[in-house]
DNA sequence: GCAATAGTGTCTCTCAGACATTATGGT
DNA sequence: ACCATAATGTCTGAGAGACACTATTGC
């Protein structure tokens, strides 16, 4: 086991130095989050924009984002501005994804985007911001005419955002958390059918789900669908699936 | 397809707000790279480390880094400072890894790092950079003791590229980068026996190799080893391996 | 010959993919 | 009765793991 602790113990050396040290002396940057927010509604994956209120590039669609304070860490700041866009404030599966920093990506300055990916249950309506004026979901199948491009440089980001959602589909239990519980196999197939944008065969995914450990839990209890039942299951503990889902090839 | 290209076109009005624009407005922060330079030698999986020169924590071993320049990308910031620790500028393969920016990482200011992840054929001796005043190859086994713990979070950084190159030579063919061309089924194995620590049954191995299409091109050339003799290959041109090299359960 | 490594052949078990069949309950 | 969906059972082919065996060359 590696040790994951930072020891930033000061020697008497270091406080001489940092009290003669002028932060000036590199060149600054100021550093944000943004936040790919993806959720299956209506049969479809969608990512949460916000219409952009203030220059620059105002009344242009973006990601939500936001700069990331003083005393905060980057996990901070991405777990609030979730928060403020959405209400949500547990539950939901958030991580880093990648982080884009070219110089002039943003007119203003040097700007250094940390970018997040979030996965979040349907949502009743969108919450707009602070900074924004509008909010919506929009299916990622509408996305790739220029006239749906976001802001800055946020295309590319949601682009990564997108394929690695589809990666972590099949090797973790994740796509679980775009469902409110208690759910059905076919609910959980389903996420898999929007996510990948490929039918799967129902009974060979029924039986991988149920023959992989820890993936799902069953409560023993059945719903009535329209036609017959299904039994329903909550979101199993294990993170990381053995074996895989397998992904067919895109068509 | 999804738009990859960012559309900075600035409006009339985002030059007259732009104008008026005070870039202190934000907090402020020092954008740095981080790398972690694995490389395999000896049949062991090594790691670049940096004594430092200056304070903080000088004479404490780290990981190279340094600070990106105005006009630099993250990906050419990052290429500079493995061409200038390493003199590699090209056929290592880099990727970028994380980004770490907790508050008070680092004792001078706010500084958000980006981890590079890069992995290089065995090197004739390490060069130290501008910074640095020492440099050495650590094997990863040797790491976790209080004595080897790195300045900063950098053991942190480290463990977490080390895993990614772990999980990278499961579905990529990252492994043959290691190498300096050409080589031998037998050396492409060890790699992947010294990284992942654990023995593979080179019949299975070799097998496994040998029907994934693009993984290693044969040169139809052959070796005279220490008994008998071995085919050479060079690396393939598939990057994503279908299907995957199964990694077995850790020890 | 013996040792050590490279390379080939083959068997078995697991599992994904395809298909058939039954069960259920609303129309 | 009919239909759509859930759930179960079975067959097949691909591939991973294990093992046996041959080939080559230095000692």
């Amino acid at each position: 086991m590696l040790g994951v602790t930072a020891d930033n113990h000061l020697t008497d050396e270091d406080r001489k130095f940092l009290a003669g040290y002028d932060p000036h002396a590199f060149p600054p940057a100021a550093v944000t989050v943004d936040l790919v927010i993806l959720t299956v509604r209506a049969g479809e994956l969608c990512v949460l924009q916000i219409r952009r209120g203030e220059p620059p590039q105002r009344g242009r669609w973006a990601l939500p984002g936001g700069f990331v304070g003083p005393d905060e860490t980057l996990d901070e700041a991405a777990a609030r501005e979730l928060a403020e866009e959405t209400g949500i404030r547990a539950g939901a599966h958030l991580e880093q994804l990648a982080t884009f920093g070219d110089p002039g990506r943003d007119p203003r300055m040097r700007v250094v985007s940390v970018a997040y990916l979030a996965l979040v249950p349907d949502l009743p309506t969108p919450v707009a911001g602070t900074d924004a004026s509008e909010a919506r979901y929009l299916p990622v199948a509408k996305l790739g005419g220029t006239e749906q491009s976001l802001a800055f440089d946020h295309d590319r980001i949601l682009a990564e955002g997108i394929e690695r959602a589809r990666a972590k589909l099949e090797y973790t239990g994740l796509a679980a958390t775009f469902l409110d519980e208690p759910f059905t196999i076919a609910d959980l197939r389903r996420v898999y059918e929007t996510v990948w944008g490929v039918p799967l065969h129902a009974a060979n995914f029924r039986r991988k789900v149920l023959s992989t450990p820890g993936f799902v839990e069953p409560t023993g209890e059945k719903l009535a669908t329209g036609r017959g039942w299904a039994e329903l299951y909550r979101r199993g503990a294990t993170a990381h699936l053995h074996p895989a889902i397998p992904r067919p090839a895109a068509t």
